[in-house]
DNA sequence: GAGTGACCGAAAATGGTTTTTGGTCAATCA
DNA sequence: TGATTGACCAAAAACCATTTTCGGTCACTC
């Protein structure tokens, strides 16, 4: 059996998505690097788009397979959460492909890496409204619309981790599940 | 005493800026807008973003007229935030200027109409601050960070607001006040 | 028949030229 | 004589014709 071009062509494009970015990868780049004809690239993919697409879903796949290992059942569910989103919000940041895109998107608003960020972020909601749900039943949190609920804790914990620090001494992990507890968990209310 | 060139200016340089956004307003339009020549509107300021910034004041003394209009100290806390935040939205969606101001960002990034909508953004921060302290004072609310609280309230209200609908269901003011009410004021833990 | 790379049209980058624009200031009022 | 003006300037932006790049195809090769 030949070598799998398959794999070599995903590897490679996955290298240079990482290195340059969705824009600044060519096509006849990626055939190079993976060693293969740029026609063998569109034996497996029909366009740029797919090869990335299929590249997105296993960086998502990755990071829900990261997400997971950061869940303890033995702990709280906010203890889960903020440790599972500080632990996404560290990939984003540390993880080549992933940090590219957000580069990419800040500074070029390239559309698909756009896209790519919001099936990312989509995937986490869902992951997110998931937990929740589980929460729910288990009696942790009160009846509440999962998908709702899992929006508001990652928007906020993002704000905070990311735009607050904008104006304001940055929070650190400690302080960020405080303020989750404090605000979500008792409420504002006095009592 | 002559007609007072300065306020024909800044009526003109509004008006002009309402209608065609900070980067596409001339010095030369708001001269002839005004009646006067281009030379005298530097004898009143220094460069163009100073006249811009002089007429960003009276938009958000204007904005701080309308929450304070909408502030009934009878009602609740969770009340009046939640309504002065929904008057605050829709100032920014049907006021001219601010509604120019957040196109031109979204369209073109112009640098200047940024940090105009972010000088928004910090004084509707700042009122809402005093606002929570004085809800604190008087037994309202929990002791707490008023910048972090404000910080949480608006970034939550202007998320669900604006990008919920995105992916979801638009939520309705009294929607927007009972979800504020039940997850920050009681909280989402049990009992 | 799996694999390739020369080839194609469309889109984007380039760069040199023209136009626009924020800001100045000598001339001109009043 | 001090307020007002608009021709003027340099720098930035817009334009536009030309070239280059790039995603995708397909006749050919092995």
């Amino acid at each position: 059996m030949s070598i799998d071009r398959r794999k070599l062509i995903v590897d490679a494009a996955t290298q240079s998505f990482a290195l340059y970015g969705y824009k600044a990868t060519t096509m006849d780049q990626v055939a190079k690097l993976a060693g293969v004809g740029k026609g063998t690239i569109y034996t497996f993919f029909t366009t740029k788009e797919e090869l990335f697409d299929e590249i997105m879903n296993s960086l998502i796949q990755d990071m829900k397979r990261v997400a997971d290992q950061e869940y303890d059942p033995g702990r709280t569910f906010f203890d889960n959460l903020s440790r599972i989103l500080s632990r996404m919000l560290d990939y984003r940041e540390k993880h080549q492909l992933a940090h590219k895109m957000v580069q990419e998107v800040r500074d070029m608003g390239t559309p698909k890496a756009t896209e790519g960020l919001n099936r990312i972020e989509r995937a986490l909601l869902g992951y997110i409204e998931v937990k929740i749900g589980t929460a729910v039943e288990k009696g942790e949190l009160k009846p509440c619309d999962p998908g709702l609920t899992a929006f508001i804790l990652v928007k906020l914990y993002f704000a905070l981790a990311t735009e607050w620090p904008k104006s304001n001494e940055p929070l650190d992990k400690e302080s960020m599940t405080d303020i989750f507890r404090s605000y979500l968990m008792d409420g504002i209310a006095p009592q």
